[in-house]
DNA sequence: ATGCTTGCAAACGCTTTGCACTCTG
DNA sequence: CAGAGTGCAAAGCGTTTGCAAGCAT
């Protein structure tokens, strides 16, 4: 948790204990929680925070860098604390969002580069089939 | 225009002028437009279209794999006429959303097929940054 | 003729905003 | 203490839905 503060404070934030928490949250599960989640899960802790905080506060981080909003095609955003980018498989089945381990990508963006007339700055790669636990039960 | 028809009676969908028009803009150009895009340019000769029934012919299309969905990170979904698969390249100056040709990604999806417990079906791939006329004057 | 499609308006759900209060640095 | 962050309620906005009328097959 401390190391939480640190960060918050690397990238001139204050720190405040609803930051923490979000952050905490997100930096501590691989579930890629939507706002809404996040709110509900910090209910018990937390429970006179507000969802609008939730929102301001994803916003404030996702500015410094420290969280990446993930569009993988539903109503709402889920969020993922960035550490090094990396691609997200989506099941179609159970809707979960997981890291992908994969090291095929590395150095795709270079290579594009070396191909295309565009600038790649940053990327988002999404791929939707059946995560290990539902593609035998499909 | 004919082909159009033609290519909705084999998904066994009726043929409208409403659907002619939308999967004719989506057909004839590369701007991977927000259903409010469309609607606008449909507004000279469609002037009765409701925006409704733009969302419910996207929906159709989509679901009838005719239209692809992106999910570029902006407040509105952007459509694609789908062809084959192919990533997107989104300039963070202009906003533009344009198709990537490169053929680097080519065998990535059976490359992590390999290296995963991720069973693949689909992939949506954005690459963000500045697109040729912007990276110049950045 | 029948069932799908359209168009309108109202509803919906996620996200944002305004403002007064509170807390961090 | 000043300025930024929080919480509440209300507003905003893209998208969806219900239903009556219209059209494709």
């Amino acid at each position: 948790m401390e190391k939480l503060a640190e960060m918050l404070k690397a990238k001139k934030l204050k720190v405040t204990p609803q930051r923490l928490a979000i952050f905490g949250i997100l930096y501590n599960t691989r579930n890629h929680p939507s706002a809404e989640t996040i709110y509900k899960a910090l209910q018990p802790t937390h429970p006179t925070m507000s969802l609008a905080t939730v929102y301001k506060t994803l916003d404030t981080l996702k500015k410094s860098d420290l969280v990446e909003e993930l569009n993988v095609g539903e109503d709402s955003f889920r969020y993922d604390a960035t550490i090094s980018p990396h691609p997200h498989a989506i099941c179609l089945k159970c809707n979960s969002v997981e890291d992908l381990d994969t090291k095929v990508l590395d150095n795709i963006t270079s290579e594009i580069q070396d191909e295309t007339d565009f600038d790649i700055i940053s990327e988002k790669l999404y791929f939707y089939g059946y995560c290990k636990k539902c593609k035998t039960s499909k």
